[in-house]
DNA sequence: CTGGATCGAGAGCAGTGCTCTCGTTGAAGC
DNA sequence: GCTTCAACGAGAGCACTGCTCTCGATCCAG
């Protein structure tokens, strides 16, 4: 039915206009997003904002799902970008990858990664666009140990922690030992840190070679994961 | 003059009773911290408040000021109740206390170390009560070289890297080999990191066990480090 | 062609940070 | 001991927020 569709198709065309200026307010007004500054920007009143999403914090779910692709792509194609058998590179490239997205979109990875807002809970179809990140970092660990080029550490792993890791790991990473995902995850929550602190500014004007930086504390990441 | 000090007392006495009841707030009600409502608990109205602090934001900066001492305090003495040449059980007593402190306080923690609020540029009061506690984390692997309990490693840094650190070094931890210093401060990112996404509910409802999880992360590290 | 869903505008409510003014009070100087 | 001036709390008010409700207008479907 092409007639509900153009209707639909404005409709698809207005949520997208929403969705971008709010985006672009985010970028340049910081992570407080204002309702009213959007609709106002788009000439409409804001109650007319309600007719698209049912609240701010809708519109901030969207805007969070479409920013966790967005990185997630970013990190997947950084990866694939580089030849499967180069463990190391693939993993430097990935973190790169991570990195320069955050730093060209701060108030979204803020919106990511930053502390929940107050009466915020994220809903469930935040949680796969949320894992693309980690999974693209460990797959590369995964990799490594199909075929054989990476020795996964003995580690030898308290019981709680070994089931706990042993159920991610045969529903994300089936065959993945437990022992090297803590590794990986160890550089995942590296990953996120470094690049919180940076631009967070919670390393004030120490550090000015932040990209070097960046580049060995990834690198030493990547000899704790056993990676060649 | 006594009765000077009678006034300068009941403001003082004012101040503290005005912080701590924000405290309270910011407990229950979570990181948006609410002058208007911080003034009505106190049976005040909401201009008078700005009697003590010129603006919100100086009232948020007096609080993550004591958190910051607070929390520096927590891992200090965690890390003092140690036998001193145990290297490890220090570093695991430190790691665990910043931990514990989170945990107890979720939204000072936010303060400190989740997004920066839209405006808020952080004063120079704030840098230092916020170096304790990656200071004493570093403090212990100082402490390690200075009594040959541990070896620095032989990492060779890029030279912006190398100098950058030992700039850092120079000022904070003198004597202190730049390799070590960069795989301390991997050593507090992770700490950073770990905590947040627990806190920030980044793990979902994986790892059941956090307690057991968060040990072996940090024993991760502390081999990274190279803690005997 | 008509009925009903969809849409935008506008008014309004409760809340926010912050400013200004106006009495009151209390302490310091003469 | 009295006066003067700073400090103080209350209240009104401004501009802003998210959100709700109502009222016309529009537009598509049966």
């Amino acid at each position: 039915m092409p007639a509900s569709s153009i209707r639909a198709r404005v409709r698809a065309e207005m949520i997208d206009e929403i969705k971008a200026t709010a985006r672009r307010h985010l970028a340049t007004d910081g992570a407080d997003l204002s309702l009213r500054a959007v609709a106002r920007d788009m000439g409409m009143v804001s109650s007319a904002i309600y007719r698209y999403f049912p609240s701010r914090d809708d519109l901030l779910t969207a805007l969070i799902i479409e920013a966790y692709h967005a990185l997630g792509e970013a990190v997947e194609s950084a990866d694939a970008a580089v030849d499967r058998a180069d463990l190391r590179g693939r993993w430097h490239a990935a973190c790169r990858a991570a990195r320069t997205w955050a730093l060209a979109h701060p108030a979204e990875y803020a919106l990511l990664y930053g502390s929940p807002v107050p009466g915020y809970a994220a809903p469930v179809d935040t949680v796969l666009p949320a894992q693309r990140p980690p999974r693209t970092l460990i797959g590369i660990l995964r990799d490594g140990v199909a075929d054989g080029r990476l020795a996964p550490p003995d580690d030898d792993l308290p019981e709680p922690v070994r089931s706990d890791l042993a159920e991610i790991a045969t529903g994300l990473f089936p065959g993945l030992p437990e022992a090297l995902l803590a590794r990986g995850m160890a550089g995942w929550t590296q990953l996120f840190g470094l690049i919180s602190f940076d631009l967070f500014g919670r390393l004030g004007p120490a550090l000015p070679h932040r990209d070097a930086y960046f580049d060995h504390q990834t690198a030493l990441m990547a000899d704790l994961v056993g990676l060649p």
